[in-house]
DNA sequence: ACAAATATTTAGTTTTGTCTAAATTTTAAT
DNA sequence: ATTAAAATTTAGACAAAACTAAATATTTGT
């Protein structure tokens, strides 16, 4: 698999939402940042190669092998981007450029050994479940804080409400995109939460909750 | 620069010895494993660049510049096999095929980052020493064991007698390819060695040292 | 249902890095 | 000093991955 096909791969796998929905060519080729007529090019290969389904003018979906090529990318890109802000101190925003070169490296042993040295992670530092040696993996989805129910456990991904006041209160309060929350409690009386952020518990509004996004796995 | 013509200054590099030496369009299709007509046409993109300077039928060599990007490389593939041994625990000689890989990774960040989680180490598994950061780097020879003065300290490198009970010697004595070894005293008298090998002591005759390579950084 | 708009494919080029075969230059041997 | 051998370059071609422009298919609005 060359570095073209595998950047192919992985925009296939990313548009059809992990559900290996078929998706159209303009769409890979705006996901490239490529021209359309590259795209039909390319997936012509791809499906000569047993790593996608093309039809003519309706668009292309991945086979079960382009299924598992694309986990394995996804797995090496998100634990990658563990490494970078784990062990080399990266920050939140600056890990993605480093980790889509890092994505390409082709050695199983590497993978694996990481992985390890990892603590075998089970979410990146954006929030997104890292698949498995063997593809399994949970999917995430993104709700504002106030809409989860005591237990959840996330990454905190990003904020509705980006006013200075906000943002300032998150400062202060040590709370940073990244981060991991846990719901500890939610008061009935008017909806504020306990939660624990980074060890430390805290208290918050209702109106603070409803304007946090989590990222969380089911 | 690509990754291919990263790697022809890397092979120029290389077979120059590091002393920026004029290399053949031959040597560097030998190395390459391609043609000598394809280098011709490489090392004249690379002349134009800047990179190189060549002389139809006279070779080629690198430019300060060229020097530099060549350090960079070396200094990242080195770097990425201490990671790969210290921190994933690979072997020895497990690390070079991936480290090729690793070294094309574009990071000034990352590569930074990799040194200080390594410690910044002077060398690598193989005893070479690793560039630093502006490009200043010691070089490196190989020398037989009894052949170094007393205090030198140098990676073990290879055996000049490979017969199965000299090997089984070393075993024994864990000593194996990639250790460090510290020469602590030599007895006048017979010119046996005491040496430290993984934080132990232990006294070896002058045969054995006779055929241990070391390589050591001046 | 049909024309207009949009999406997609085809055909023909370009660039990068490679190759082979032929031509040329350099080196080595007598 | 010539000539044979070896090394190197040139010329022309190819494959991969991209592009542009033109042709064709599909979708949409009325």
């Amino acid at each position: 698999m060359t570095l073209s096909e595998e950047d192919y791969i992985k925009a296939i796998y990313h548009l059809g939402k992990g559900e290996n929905n078929i998706v159209s060519t303009n769409e890979v080729a705006e996901q490239m940042k490529t021209k359309p007529s590259s795209v039909t090019d390319m997936v012509k290969k791809l499906s000569d190669k047993g790593v996608a389904n093309y039809r003519k003018y309706k668009g292309v979906c991945l086979t079960e092998y382009g299924q598992k090529v694309a986990l394995t990318l996804v797995r090496k890109h998100r634990l990658w981007e563990v490494f970078l802000v784990e062990k080399l101190n990266f920050a939140w925003d600056e890990v993605h450029e480093v980790a889509e070169q890092l994505e390409h490296i082709k050695s199983e042993k590497l993978t694996d050994s990481l992985d390890e040295l990892l603590g075998f992670p089970q979410v990146d530092p954006h929030g997104d479940p890292i698949p498995s040696k063997n593809g399994e993996f949970k999917k995430a989805v993104k709700k504002l804080l106030n809409e989860v129910p005591v237990g959840t456990s996330g990454t905190c991904v990003g904020v509705k409400d980006s006013s200075a006041p906000f943002l300032k209160f998150l400062d202060k309060n040590r709370i940073a995109l990244g981060d991991t929350i846990l719901v500890l409690e939610k008061e009935e009386f008017d909806g504020s939460l306990h939660i624990q952020v980074k060890e430390k518990d805290i208290r918050i509004s209702d109106q603070i909750a409803a304007n946090l996004y989590l990222k969380i796995t089911e």
